[in-house]
DNA sequence: TTATTTGGTTTATAAAATAAACTACTTTAT
DNA sequence: ATAAAGTAGTTTATTTTATAAACCAAATAA
């Protein structure tokens, strides 16, 4: 049948956010703002929960003497990105029964 | 960039819905709540959503004396959901830009 | 020094999902 | 015949989630 899909990841900005940390390595909160074209309130609630989660660290640093704030991807957080794709891929492919 | 995922497609049990549709042509309502574990409620909600849409029709019939609510994907769901499967790959499929 | 920009957070509002309650009718049991 | 229980749903209320608007603090530019 279908298997729930991760609410905290089935989130539009929530799953770009994911998305470019996978590749990224680390990124910087305007960086995945003007990626995801999402406003900073929106970004910063959705990163607290991707962080409240364990999916995401938030590093608070400094570049120069402006605050940055620094985003990157855990083994958790990556382990339920693959769950949630494998997961929907029994919503996308129908007819495969599995 | 991330392309917007159509909204009304983004949504755990009326993704379920169309992709049941996808594979069954048509479709009782009581099937498909049986399929997708949704509350009689719900799935009323979302199915009047779909059909708003124009994803689905919505056919009410009998079934002897009962009544009997029939559901099937038009032209414009199929495509609809064709489309928002190739959105979210690109979500998916981190680093393949395009 | 007073704007303006950068880099955010907090709070308020809008939208969505979900559940609970209800309607209408049928079947079964008494 | 009538009551109880089941089927097939809809409507309405509640909770959750997403989004946007308002705000704060520091740094830079005019």
């Amino acid at each position: 049948m279908f298997k729930p899909l991760d609410p905290l990841l089935h989130s539009e900005l929530r799953l770009a956010v994911m998305s470019l940390l996978i590749s990224a390595e680390t990124a910087e909160f305007p960086y995945i703002k003007e990626q995801t074209g999402a406003t900073a309130g929106n970004l910063s609630v959705q990163l607290d929960k991707l962080a409240a989660a364990g999916y995401i660290t938030v590093e608070k640093t400094f570049k120069g003497k402006r605050p940055c704030t620094l985003c990157h991807i855990t083994p958790t957080g990556l382990k339920a990105f693959e769950e949630y794709v494998e997961t929907l891929r029994e919503y996308l492919k129908p007819g495969a029964s599995g």
